[in-house]
DNA sequence: GATGAATGAGGATTCATTCAT
DNA sequence: AATGAATGAATCCTCATTCAT
């Protein structure tokens, strides 16, 4: 009746047919939210950019989210669903640990392009606004879905065969770090592939970069 | 008409008796910005934000600058100087490529979390704020500073010996983002120390965290 | 288009089958607005408010009148129709010029606090709704109903005998503001009923509350 | 430094020379929204009413007060104030209590009136603005307010010899509700003075306008 | 009769910035 | 060097109103 929900999917709609244009009309905003926060960030993005690149009124937009701050938060949700979604189905085909792992970088990182066809920038804004950027209020709501999908990270990791004593959640947060770190300098078309990236990044953790170490003649092995 | 000193040291004062003190309020105001866009980021904090923080009036900050973003840059410029400082001189002492490269991390985890005595969190800024943020008359000069910085990894991850192969621009990335991605868990007096988080994601990078390699049996050498 | 029925009478309605439900709307609407414009006067009371009220949208209101400030009118109109009725009735009834008063004072502070049986505050509408809250295209049509309220009070007042030389009108009008100011500090419950504030008040109008003037034996008139 | 007090007096200026211009700019301020408030009320007042009525931009208002609720709360303020000195000083000459009420009475209206002298009409401000038309954070500093001021005719009221058996409360409720109706009606130059008004206002209440009583026993009849 | 969606004209408010003193 | 006052453009948001269905 008046705004929709915040958060999610919007409200099922009675009349399928009718509802087509209208449910597009939805999606056209949060796909449009999506462009223009993922560009300018949360505080340069007025509703009227917002709006005039969805051909709405800034007005308008308020008949769907009640602020910007909750229009934001839908855009993350939406792009924390389904870079959860790309992640879940990367992962789910059987491999070993690391290589499911690679996998799961590898679609994360898709995703953070945007190079899954015809998506718009939904996960791209999940990385690049910073909760700091962003009205309090909305602060625990944003932090837990990204501890929610964080939570798929960790999980992968804890599956991990690891060296003896190896800190994992400091190795969840180095990887995090380093993945969320790839659209600033990333490139498409540059030099390395996202694929060669993950690739490259998971091997780096499971073996280091260092010269390998000859074990020095003899047997049994020996911890670092 | 007033005296303009956008970027790096303030402009000399008129009066040589009151040098001193101008020199203490502009640092005062420096400090105080530090502080302030630390904590709101760039586009939450405005100019009355730091002049209460200062004891000063919005008004008067534009006799040391002509602009908030003059300001963040010259905060973010001290805040690259004080890192690159700190830096230097962790890597100055002698020691192997990979021990260096743990105390350049340490020095730079240690001035991102404002544990250096006295030491107002410029660094800080120069790693929360993110140049999307910002107005773009001020990119390049952020991007040059901030890669300014990063040639010092550059330089330090170049004298890395390392298997053949490995992509070194790719690893300081993934080191850099690492490193970024510390402040925004960080707890300090939390169960792992700067020194335990630098030591451990340079371990890490430098041997891998998989099970040690058991050497094919027989001898010899063994592929890259 | 569509039916406007600005002022009074519903629309008829064009089915004949329907109507009855369609004038219990109507009137559904009415006492809604009649409710929501009572709490929170003209200006704060949003057309998303009364339709919520109802069970409505805002849109479906304008099918039954064309502005919010018909809206109002229809339910100041109505207020005034219905405290007219009461206190025709009120009056009717044999008695004294003054007895005539009191009864009329009662029954319109019972309308006012909304007191009678099943009675939507229409009433109370009426009396807290100033004409400078108001789009000025209503003003004469709001004062035109409210003098013909009025009227009824200046025909009793008329009737009263007075002392020479009283004022008619203006004890009209002070017995009018004393009446108006009563909804501020009324509460149901409270030590004085409703009809014990009307006979109060006439009482004091009538003889005055100064200390009983002894009529200083012998002759002659003296005033008060 | 930020905004002014919202209520009372404006800040004492350091400079007493520098300053009169900027006091005069704060007076002119809170003239011209005294007058803009008291012709359209609260809600239809726009800050740019204002701002226009003093030469003003908008923007500039929030430099001397938070916020339009408090911009009208500090002319309620004013206006309270300046009756309740006309008022104190009306009642404080010597004489009996009806005499004392009435000059109350009279003072009370001219300033309602904006009569006295020079004055921006503070005081229509205060008898205009209802409470519900109000932003709810200031219902309570209103009332309190309001009951300052009411409290000055209570101790009249609670001076005047009185006929056994009356209710003082309702007396002064009774009173104050005629006389805030008053500048609904009153036109300057019309038949009626202020004086006059007030005078047979209290007349009325002191000694009733029905015909004069008749002694019961006794004789010497006297007339109607 | 009713609704969902959209509109667009404002409205209050914020804030970097200017400037006379 | 600093300040108090003011500016004005921009921003988020509200809300009466419209209209196709």
């Amino acid at each position: 009746m008046t705004a929709r929900a915040a958060f999610g999917a919007p409200a099922a709609s009675p009349h399928a047919t009718a509802r087509t244009q209208a449910r597009n009309r939805h999606a056209a905003l949060l796909e449009a939210a999506a462009h223009v926060f993922r560009r300018r960030g949360y505080a340069l993005t007025t509703m009227r950019d917002i709006a005039g690149a969805t051909g709405m009124t800034a007005g308008s937009i308020y008949y769907h989210y009640p602020s910007k701050g909750d229009l934001l938060l839908a855009v993350y949700a939406e792009g924390v669903r389904r870079v959860g979604e790309a992640f879940d189905a990367a992962v789910a085909r059987p491999g070993d640990a690391w290589t499911r792992l690679r996998r799961g970088v590898t679609a994360h990182l898709r995703m953070m392009a945007g190079l899954a066809p015809g998506d718009a920038p939904f996960a791209g804004v999940f990385v690049q606004v910073q909760p700091h950027d962003f009205p309090p209020e909305h602060h625990d709501a944003l932090i837990a879905l990204r501890n929610g999908y964080e939570a798929k990270f960790r999980a992968l990791i804890d599956a991990l065969p690891l060296r003896r004593g190896v800190d994992r959640t400091l190795l969840r947060l180095q990887l995090i770090g380093a993945l969320n770190h790839v659209p600033t300098w990333y490139r498409p078309g540059g030099a390395r592939s996202l694929e060669a990236i993950a690739a490259a990044m998971v091997r780096s953790l499971q073996a280091g970069v260092g010269p390998r170490v000859v074990p020095p003649r003899g047997f049994g092995a020996r911890r670092g």
